[in-house]
DNA sequence: CTGTAATTTCAGTAGTAACAGAAACAACAG
DNA sequence: CTGTTGTTTCTGTTACTACTGAAATTACAG
C-alpha cells in the first residue's frame, strides 16, 4: 500500500467522480487516475491496497484501461509479476479517449440513424417531420465524426502545436474558407 | 398516446439506451428524442402514454430538460396546460450540451486541478512527479476550456458555416498560425 | 369560497451495476 | 509431478439510481 500524498487522493477521488459523470466506472477511472501519477508502475496488489478495492475488481477493471488503450502491462526481467504503467502523455490519453469512444458509440449511432431515415423516407408522406428531423441529426453527427477523423489523425507533434494555436481556430470560422 | 413510426421509436429507445452510457438518466433522453422529432409541442400526459412511463417521472424529466435549455414550454391561448417544445436546430442542441456539461463538470475539475496543483507544488520536493503531471492535466483542460470558449462564442450563423469546412481544420492545424 | 384541472413533491419500491470474496485457473520453479 | 505465485472468473451481496403512485400544492374558474 503507498501512501497518497493529499494532492494525490483528493485528484484520484475527483477523477473517479467525474467518471461516473461520464458513464465510467468509478473504481477503473480511480485506477487510471492513480497509474497516471505514480512515479513508476504499480502492480495490481498496491492498487488494490492503496485505493481499498478488491484485487478482484482491480482485475477487471486494469483489462478496461488496457481496452481503452490507457495502461499497459511492463515486466521485470525474470519476474512474473505483472506491473501496469499509465500513458502519460495527455495528449494521447484524449486521442485514446475520443477513438474509443467514437468507435463504440457514435459509430453504432450513425447506423441507426442512417437506418432510421432511410426508413422514415419511405413513409415521410404521412409523416414529413420525422424524416426531416433525423435527417439533420444524422448529418450533424456526420460532421462530427468528420472532426474526429481530423482530429485522430493528426501527429501528436501536430497536436501539440494546435492546443497553442487557439484563438486562431475561431478566426478561421470566422472566415470561412 | 401517440403512436410512433418504426423509425421514431428505434431513434428513441437508442437515444435513450446512447444517454444512460453518457450519464444521462435514460428516461429524460428519450423524452428529448420524443421532443426532438415530434411534429408539434406535447403535453406532459401525452409523453408520459408515449413513452409508458409514470407522470411524476415525466414532469421531473421535462424539469432537467428545461435546465439544459433544450426543451421549451409553450401554452395555447387561454389554455392553462404546458405543451413542451424540444430545441430544432442540431447546432444549438450541441451548444447547450456543451455549455451545460462543461459548466457543471469541468469547471469544478479545473478547480480541483488547480488546487491540487499548488497543493503538490508545495511538496515538490519528495514527490516530484505528482505535481508534474497534474500541471499537464491541469494546462490540458485549460486548452481544452478555451477551445469551448471560442466555440460557444460562435454565432448560429459562423457554427453553420464551420460545419461545412470540414477538412481546412487539418488544413489549418498543419500550418501551424 | 369551493371545486376542478394541472403539476410537483415525496416516500417507498424495484431494477441495475458495482463490488467482495471464494474458487478456479495458469504459469512456472524445483 | 507438486507446490508456489499470481491472475481471472464467477456468484451472491450491497449500494445506488430511477421510477411509480399517492399526497400535497398551485392556479384559477365560477
Amino acid at each position: 500500500m503507498l501512501n497518497l500524498t493529499p494532492a494525490a487522493e483528493r485528484f484520484i477521488l475527483h477523477w473517479g467522480e467525474m467518471g461516473s459523470r461520464w458513464g465510467v466506472n468509478r473504481t477503473v477511472a480511480q485506477i487510471h487516475a492513480l497509474l497516471y501519477i505514480a512515479p513508476q508502475p504499480l502492480d495490481a496488489e498496491q492498487i488494490a491496497s492503496t485505493l481499498s478495492v478488491a484485487r478482484s475488481n482491480v482485475s477487471t477493471s486494469l483489462r478496461e484501461l488496457q481496452a481503452w488503450g490507457l495502461v499497459k502491462v511492463v515486466h521485470t526481467l525474470g519476474g512474473r509479476r505483472d506491473y501496469f504503467e499509465g500513458i502519460r502523455d495527455v495528449w494521447q490519453i484524449f486521442r485514446a479517449i475520443v477513438a474509443e469512444r467514437f468507435q463504440r458509440e457514435i459509430e453504432p449511432t450513425l447506423g441507426v440513424l442512417a437506418e432510421c431515415v432511410t426508413d422514415a423516407e419511405r413513409r415521410k408522406e404521412d409523416d414529413p417531420d420525422t424524416w426531416t428531423r433525423l435527417g439533420q441529426l444524422h448529418d450533424f453527427f456526420k460532421t462530427l465524426d468528420s472532426w474526429r477523423r481530423q482530429l485522430l489523425e493528426l501527429s501528436p507533434r501536430e497536436i501539440k502545436r494546435a492546443s497553442t494555436i487557439g484563438s486562431k481556430v475561431k478566426n478561421l470560422l470566422r472566415t470561412g474558407s
